[in-house]
DNA sequence: GCCAACGTTGGC
DNA sequence: GCCAACGTTGGC
């Protein structure tokens, strides 16, 4: 199979680049999850070694901020079960947990592509992200996005 | 802090 | 299984 693209929300506060990178193994488990649709493209179609896009969420400045891979195959989310997390779900049995994840290890940092920019270039148009009232948290890329993202973060705007 | 969009819940 | 109420997301 080959190379599949993803872009992954992560808020800033909870988890930036920067903590990605400091993360030991450069390696964090993708907790938190609780969107079925998100949770399907963990759980069913990523695969070790697929690009991803992180993207930093509310914060003054949305927009992509840094490349990395998918590091490992699903598993269950332990959040789930912990009654002190905010992403504890209790009707999630433990013989069948609900919400699985995959670990996400950090590639690179890129300068900010803000999703402003990302609004305003054609070539990013078809990009699920950006759809009207778009909020999924885990989003395809086609290899053509991908492709666009990593010239246009190579080639800013004058 | 606002609010539009969307997902989930639960009564019927 | 419908759908109104409610909760959440996330840009602005």
């Amino acid at each position: 199979m080959s190379t599949q693209y993803w872009l992954m929300k992560s808020e800033p506060d909870e988890c930036s680049i920067d903590d990605l990178e400091a993360a030991p193994g450069q390696t964090v488990p993708w907790f938190g999850v609780r969107n079925y649709q998100a949770r399907n493209f963990m759980l069913k179609e990523m695969r070790v070694g697929d690009g991803v896009l992180f993207y930093h969420s509310s914060c003054p400045v949305p927009g992509v901020a840094g490349l990395a891979e998918v590091a490992s195959a699903p598993y269950p989310d332990a959040s789930q079960f912990d009654p002190a997390s905010p992403y504890h779900d209790p009707k999630s049995p433990r013989d069948k947990p609900r919400w699985s994840l995959v670990d996400v290890r950090f590639k690179r940092k890129t300068r900010l592509l803000p999703l402003k920019e990302m609004r305003e270039a054609p070539e990013l148009a078809s990009m699920v992200l950006l759809k009207p009232g778009s909020r999924l948290s885990i989003t395809p890329v086609t290899p053509e996005e991908w492709a666009a993202v990593k010239h246009r973060l190579a080639h800013p705007p004058t």
